[in-house]
DNA sequence: CGCCGCCTTTGAAGCGCTTCAATGCGTGAG
DNA sequence: CTCACGCATTGAAGCGCTTCAAAGGCGGCG
């Protein structure tokens, strides 16, 4: 600061450039860079009472959807000029209160809170700072309480069954996993939906145990005979995973993707995309939650008082891809 | 703070509560409690002049290895009561300069700087910020520069091929991909050493477009003849999704793995285990690099003087699983 | 009974910044 | 030529905490 002239001429350089002439801006400027000068983020907040820092906490970084939030989050922070923080909770109540305690000693300008599990939220909400802007990212939660944007999974199922319904299929099975999982549960729902519009009688639903490739392995094998007895020829799968394990067994067994019967996913996965037979999935908008999340708790965090919670639904989208290609045979 | 009785006492429980007798420690955090006092971070670092955060700035967090070097960083910086900040910059060098420029603004005890590519390190090597300790992860860097914690990709490929060889197989082809990416070089060096070392001739290398699923499925593919002709009876593939994909293709034609050919993949992600032939591979301990690049950071952080640089290689361990169980026939 | 030393507690100073009232200066109008 | 007004700059106050020297209280020893 003694390089150039004065010391509050400096914030007002940093904060107020209007206020300040171009030349001694320039002045200070060149000091800045000769003193290699790095203003302390904390004197700032401390001083100014506000922070230029958003926090985020994701429940599973090994999940792509939650990747592409923290993606879309930043991508909003940094153009509002607020950084990011991701913290990682390994869907662990202890350390999603931690990192949540740990943002508000921050005193971070908000929160963008990711969770999986309502029991998770009813357990944590005690913990969420009164008083800190914190929106609820893929749970919809009372607006009474905050903010929330979240992916409309009954929809998504919807989605994917029409679709395999429009493309000609007419005997559709339904691949799910363990009832617990809201998203399944949902998913399972929308498929009931669509069915019941077209008034057909799903084949049947199946739950394996788990979600995962080898899952989807273990379904395909054991619907390789209905298929070929034109019993089966759709199926939704409540995951790529299970939908790229489900294809890949049945390409195995020989049967044909999809002309003897076409597939559908949910998630957008690279095991969707990365796949021999490209797989037709519903993709979430996992960047514009974290996109819309950022813009509502920084909006939350500018106008504290008029601001009012609310509580969006984003709607999936259908990825078309050959593993639902219409098939050559008459509808039927 | 009133509640109770003092001020300055308050610190002292926060931060000496060993020069606090135990009736008035148990004052204030009642009144604490009642409060639901929060104390400032920001004003805490200002005063103390350090501050309780590492900060991590990844590549691609769609890689389970940093997913699982960010986990293992946390848990030291946990268990040194320090919290960490993940930062995620997709590889562009405009966000890694930008996180780090963020990290030293907030005064961070010290940084994780993990790269994937030595370009990028020349280019941000001159802004870290000089004087805040920073570890470089995943790229050794000369011990003049910092310290930095990496993994021996070149043992890792010795150790897949020795393996091979070690069970029988003797006519070996190695799958890498753009010879431009350092670990896979690396890996491909691994590789002629361990055939060398037993005098055995490499049938070839075969260098796909990419390092994905789609890209094994080709070379997978075109193998298939000199397998069944028995030219080549084990593959190691530098990373598991290019393994994933020659096992399916394999597979899919009939060759039966491992019994006509053997194949280890690199990396231990998803698609090696979560694969219908659960596929051999080379683990890289990227948790451990994470602890230990925190731990190596703290010790900088606080001995700041006696501290001296050092540069750790970690050594990848191997995985054995379906895909390279010794054959039933004879080696030779 | 008085003094000393130790354990607790206190209060003031200051961390690096922002803010805001106050000052200084140059300019156009009178 | 003078006065007033506006823009640029300044300096002091204070953000919430830590630290440290100093004060207070207590028991034990002489």
């Amino acid at each position: 600061m003694l390089a150039g002239v004065s010391l509050g001429t400096v914030s007002n350089v940093l904060n107020h450039p209007s206020r300040v002439s171009a030349v001694t801006a320039q002045k200070v400027a060149r000091a800045m860079a000769k003193l290699d000068y790095v203003p302390d983020g904390n004197a700032r907040s401390l001083a100014a009472g506000s922070n230029r820092t958003i926090g985020i906490v994701l429940p599973d970084l090994s999940n792509s959807l939650f990747v592409d939030v923290a993606r879309g989050a930043e991508d909003s922070a940094d153009r509002a000029g607020h950084a990011l923080m991701i913290a990682n909770s390994d869907t662990r109540l202890e350390r999603e209160s931690r990192h949540l305690r740990t943002f508000a000693q921050a005193r971070v300008a908000g929160i963008l809170l990711t969770l999986n599990d309502e029991d998770h939220y009813e357990a944590i909400v005690g913990d969420t700072p009164k008083n800190l802007p914190t929106v609820m990212l893929n749970l919809a939660v009372p607006v009474s309480r905050s903010c929330s944007v979240s992916v409309d999974n009954e929809l998504g199922g919807w989605m994917a069954t029409t679709h395999l319904i429009e493309t000609g299929r007419r005997r559709l099975v339904f691949v799910g996993g363990p009832e617990s999982l809201d998203p399944v549960r949902d998913r399972s729902k929308g498929f009931a939906r669509a069915v019941g519009e077209r008034s057909l009688q799903p084949v049947r639903a199946i739950s394996p145990p788990g979600v995962n490739r080898a899952d989807g392995w273990g379904v395909g094998t054991a619907l390789v005979d209905e298929i070929r007895a034109g019993v089966v020829d759709g199926i939704f799968a409540a995951t790529d995973l299970l939908a790229a394990g489900i294809v890949q067994a049945l390409t195995a067994a020989g049967v044909q993707v999809p002309e003897d019967v076409a597939v559908v996913g949910y998630d957008n996965n690279q095991a969707a995309w990365d796949s021999p037979i490209p797989i037709t999935t519903i993709a979430q908008p996992g960047e514009d939650m974290g996109r819309v999340g950022a813009d509502l708790v920084l909006e939350e965090a500018q106008r504290r008082f008029e601001h009012q919670h609310r509580s969006l639904v984003l709607e999936p989208s259908l990825v078309v891809r050959a593993s639902s290609r219409p098939s050559a045979r008459p509808p039927g």
